[in-house]
RNA sequence: GCGGGAGUAGCUCAGUUGGUUAGAGCGCCGCCCUGUCACGGCGGAGGCCGCGGGUUCGAGUCCCGUCUCUCGCGCCA
């Protein structure tokens, strides 16, 4: 017989009935009859049940046993008797009668409970995190979080992909986010940076020849965190291919991700044939650049029925032309109480207000007054359904602030256009775009949710593409990349040099997936002349690129293939897989939101000695 | 750096207009219980009400400050 076990907490089925059989686990539970007694032994297989009574020679010993303690169990396999069978567990036909026992790790008092699906405080959590780990839902979400990375590796394989290695210690980059910085014991004053991503590594690896390289990467950056977003480090799916266009990286990255996602949906539909949005497009339909398509809302500019309106507020706004108003349709949001519940919410939010248009049935006498007004304003449209329409006993008549101001004529005919009804309602942001999408966005999903009209259980992927290559960077009053530096720009050097920079859209593209930003990438832009102009338009000139890039911009001179890729994020993916919005709950030893962990107590100080030997000396912040 | 929320027993939480000895469930300890699987019953221990000031005859409760956790903004090419 083995030292420790001859099967495991979850291997035992009648056909072992009448064997003699050895388990180690945990104590899950105990429930103490007085004379019988049961234990429920578990490890990262299973749960058995083993049953003490008075007859066992071990009685006395198994009435000591409390929680989680670790403890070896002999026995014998008998069925459980008739009428107390549990079909919630694999062992649940039989028991364990125990006969002899051994305690091989006795437990103190726990400050986390395994058994149960209490919440408890996040810094407990992680603090005890070996315990949190036991606990059953965290524990199969670290068990899947394998499995996709097992399948993605097998996924990217078959497309004949290769996995590298990159370095960890590496250089600084100047562009993006923070660095992690490590100092440098032979270099004194030197620092190694950890890699933000292997993005230059990976393309250097292209211009090695290599072409299909991935790699399950670790990725490092010093920013402050979300709860998608971890402090510190994540991982990436990286990816990148020679000779490909943006057609070749989609082709080759779907089947990978929709597989792997089909892999572990559990039966939830998975998007298969992917929409490619443009990003303009996503901004003006869903306010976002990753939306939530499994919200059916879609917004519309609805400016032309504002312009020299009586809505005052947003007719005198519509005199500028960059100014637009944008309606937020809202099936079943038609009641005066819900409308001024999201107006309340966008103050909240800090904006001056939502404004709105409800939809109400008015009986045929009673929308006498309005009918004529409308009847006009169709007329004036040349609207086809006019005849049809001044047949209607009732009419639906727009309620609020809003329409009064507007005239039931010109409610009428954009009702029409939105496919809205009695009981439905309308909001608008008005203003200048480029200000509002993304509060418009937020109402959009605030109105989904509100609203029901999110199907929760799918996963809708798609490609968001031709992302503009620059934006205005208001604080610092210039141009800038809005994504990667290293995209190529639509239209080639030709672009860079004739159009207005702030138009020329990229090669760059995101995957969206249920609101979330899964992955990015671009082709890259392998041309040190166009690489050149690119940064010289951000107001970087070629020394800054040489100084910078040296070792790209090196091997761009040598003969550069054309080529791309993408970084899916593997923890965003778990996520959304696990069914859960915290990458907490998907992370084996994440750090808090101070980015402090405080399972092993990093960050934590230095002795003199190593400070010494890093030649550095620290310069605290005076403390209050 | 800035805002929202939270902080009461080991854990989850309740705690009335400011009022006498701060409660419940789970867990823990003890006793009882031979078929439970969220076992059950009886009893018990366990509280700097985050911390520090203030108002008040009296503060878990009101005010100010501060710390911690969390969500968001900034940030994240």
């Amino acid at each position: 017989m083995h030292r420790y076990r001859s099967h495991t907490c979850g291997a035992l089925r009648e056909s072992d009935i009448d064997q003699t059989a050895r388990l180690s686990g945990w104590v899950h539970r105990v429930r103490d009859h007085g004379g019988v007694l049961f234990v429920d032994l578990r490890d990262h297989y299973g749960i058995t049940q083993c049953v003490a009574d008075p007859d066992s020679p071990a009685f006395a010993e198994v009435e000591k046993f409390r929680s989680e303690w670790v403890v070896r169990i002999d026995g014998k396999v008998r069925r459980r008797p008739a009428g107390t069978d549990n079909p919630e567990l694999p062992t649940g036909l039989i028991e364990i009668y125990i006969k002899e026992i051994e305690v091989l790790g006795p437990a103190a008092e726990l400050p986390l409970p395994v058994f149960g699906e209490q919440e408890y405080p996040e810094d407990i959590r992680l603090k005890y995190r070996f315990l949190d780990l036991r606990r059953e839902k965290l524990h199969q979400n670290i068990m899947t979080r394998g499995a996709v990375v097992d399948s993605m590796r097998k996924r990217m394989k078959e497309q004949g992909f290769f996995e590298f290695q990159t370095p960890i210690l590496t250089a600084s980059s100047p562009e993006g986010a923070r660095d992690f910085l490590v100092p440098s014991r032979i270099h004194p004053g030197k620092f190694y940076a950890l890699p933000q991503a292997p993005q230059q590594y990976k393309q250097l690896l292209m211009m090695s020849g290599f072409d299909r390289y991935f790699q399950i990467a670790p990725c490092f950056r010093d920013e402050d965190p979300r709860a998608d977003r971890l402090p510190g480090e994540f991982y990436q799916l990286d990816v990148e291919m020679s000779f490909v266009t943006q057609d070749d990286v989609f082709a080759a990255m779907e089947p990978v991700i929709t597989g792997v996602f089909e892999d572990f949906a559990k039966g939830k539909p998975v998007t298969k044939n992917w929409p490619r949005i443009p990003f303009a497009e996503a901004v003006r339909k869903y306010g976002s650049d990753k939306p939530d398509l499994r919200n059916k809302i879609v917004m519309q500019d609805v400016s032309e029925y504002f312009r020299g309106s009586g809505f005052k507020v947003f007719a005198r706004m519509l005199e500028d032309p960059k100014n637009q108003v944008w309606a937020i349709p809202a099936k079943t949001g038609g009641s005066r109480a819900f409308c001024d519940r999201m107006n309340s919410w966008a103050q909240g939010e800090g904006q001056v207000g939502l404004g709105y248009i409800f939809f109400a049935q008015e009986k045929g006498p009673e929308a006498g007054s309005v009918r004529e007004s409308i009847m006009e304003a169709l007329r004036q449209e040349g609207h086809p359904d006019v005849a049809k329409w001044m047949e209607l006993q009732d009419l639906v008549v727009g309620k609020g602030p809003v329409a009064n101001n507007l005239g039931q004529g010109r409610t009428e005919v954009m009702r029409h256009r939105l496919g809205l009804e009695a009981g439905d309602a309308v909001f608008f942001v008005a203003g200048d775009p480029e200000k509002f999408w993304k509060f418009a966005g937020l109402a959009r999903t605030r109105l989904g949710e509100e609203l029901n009209q999110i199907d929760k259980d799918r996963f809708e992927l798609a490609w968001i593409v031709d992302f503009p290559m620059y934006e205005y960077d208001e604080e610092n009053k210039k141009v800038d990349f809005s994504h990667n530096p290293f995209s190529m720009p639509q239209g080639g050097l030709d672009a860079l040099k004739s159009q207005d920079p702030l138009t020329i859209k990229a090669f760059q593209y995101d995957i969206a997936c249920n609101g979330y930003e899964i992955a990015s990438g671009g082709i890259r832009n392998h041309k040190p002349e166009a690489m050149v102009k690119a940064f010289e338009i951000a107001g970087y000139g070629e020394q800054e690129v040489v100084d910078r890039f040296g070792g790209m911009y090196r091997a761009f001179q040598y003969g550069a293939p054309p080529h791309g890729g993408m970084a899916a994020g593997l923890d965003r993916i778990v996520m959304l897989l696990c069914g859960t919005n915290n990458l907490r709950e998907i992370s084996l030893f994440p750090m808090n939101q101070q980015a402090m962990d405080l399972l092993m107590g990093a960050p934590s100080e230095a002795t003199p000695k190593q400070l010494k030997e890093l030649h550095i000396r620290t310069n605290l912040p005076a403390k209050g």
